[in-house]
DNA sequence: ACGATGTAGTCTACGTCGTAGACATGCGGT
DNA sequence: ACCGCATGTCTACGACGTAGACTACATCGT
């Protein structure tokens, strides 16, 4: 055998194999959960899809958990804040910045539970809040009352796409719906049948929306 | 070494040691669950604690997300659902309905996770669903709607209860909020520090209960 | 009374995981 | 030419979930 010191042991002289960052390995991350769902996925697999020493991810992430505090920033970049349309009314900000959200979160929905369960504090994150909370106090909402409402939104709209990627995910497993006519048929069955599980978005959301305008207005 | 075939190993002729059932332990498994947090709960320290083998369990669970499937229906068998106010108006039930399923998430801070990932679908959670979604009918909701409307609720509570408890487990730890006067103590930054992060679920709550009733009132 | 049968708990072992710590390598600044 | 540091590698350790074979016991039809 050989003494292995050698770059790689694929192939001798690796070409120029481009050093790894951050956001390289987040959205690395992020694929592999996307494909193989976020049980699977471990340090050493993600080591692989990089073509890399497992440990190397820890030259830039403390642990994993630093790791998933990166994939939540990725899942937050992709909302593309910045054509949400700021000159609208306050609640069309609020209703697009929600409707981004979600989407970006249904577009991964291993990754859901990752985001919904860190505070997500990147730069991208923070200013987002910082504009929204001065959009609202133009729109007459005192800062403190701009951010509760804020929170409501998102945790609503976190809570919502966390419960649909759930369904969607584990839809037959454990679902069982019984069927018309069983014994246990019931209300809740028959509404079900009737609705699909992730159609009351807009109306929770336009709720919540046309309900914070006459208690929080000065 | 003796032929360790033998009942236990710690005393001889064990005395009765109750048999274990589903509710047992998973009731144990949400005891050490908040008493440890949900990253340092295993298989291993469950059988431990409940003085049997790990492997004991699994007579009684398939795997570990039955067994957190069972934990879910625990948390949620504290709502004492047949005290809630079924004779007043719809709101007062609703509004009754998220406070106890909030209080009971964040009396479990550590296991909200394993709420927030999974649909309940034990049948004191089916009941309770027919039960509101009847009730709500009787208010003069179809009973797609009223699904809706629950389904609604139920996204904001359970998002609103991750949030603050993650907000708890991880206080300090990565939170660093800027100080008064320093370069990034921005709108953001003043506003969170004039509001607790929990006090605004009223403020989203009866918002969404007022936007309900004048859309989807027929 | 007694073997058959099923159920609950035990034991061992396997493959995988996160990551600590020592080491190797190559680039940038002087 | 040299040094120092950042980056990637390697090995190893303890813990994990759980498959599979086993044992002990309760129940029951005869």
């Amino acid at each position: 055998m050989t003494p292995k010191g050698r770059t790689g042991e694929a192939s001798p002289s690796r070409p120029p194999r481009v050093r790894l960052n951050r956001d390289h390995i987040a959205s690395a991350a992020l694929a592999l959960i996307d494909a193989d769902g976020l049980a699977k996925f471990s340090m050493r697999k993600l080591g692989a899809a990089l073509g890399v020493d497992p440990m190397a991810v820890y030259r830039h992430f403390a642990d994993q958990e630093a790791l998933f505090d990166g994939v939540a920033e990725a899942i937050f970049d992709e909302l593309d804040v910045a054509s949400l349309p700021w000159d609208g009314t306050w609640q069309e900000l609020a209703s697009g910045y929600c409707h981004r959200l979600r989407d970006a979160l249904l577009r991964h929905p291993h990754a859901v539970p990752i985001f919904a369960t860190r505070p997500v504090r990147s730069p991208a994150s923070i200013d987002t809040g910082v504009s929204m909370i001065t959009r609202l106090r133009d729109a007459g909402f005192a800062p403190d009352a701009a951010l509760r409402i804020i929170r409501c939104l998102r945790e609503y709209t976190v809570g919502h796409a966390l419960s649909v990627a759930v369904l969607r995910l584990g839809a037959g497993a454990r679902s069982r719906r019984p069927a018309p006519g069983a014994p246990d048929y019931n209300v809740l069955a028959e509404a079900a049948d009737a609705t699909e599980p992730d159609d009351h978005f807009d109306v929770g959301l336009t709720a919540m929306l046309t309900g914070f305008t006459p208690a929080d207005t000065p």
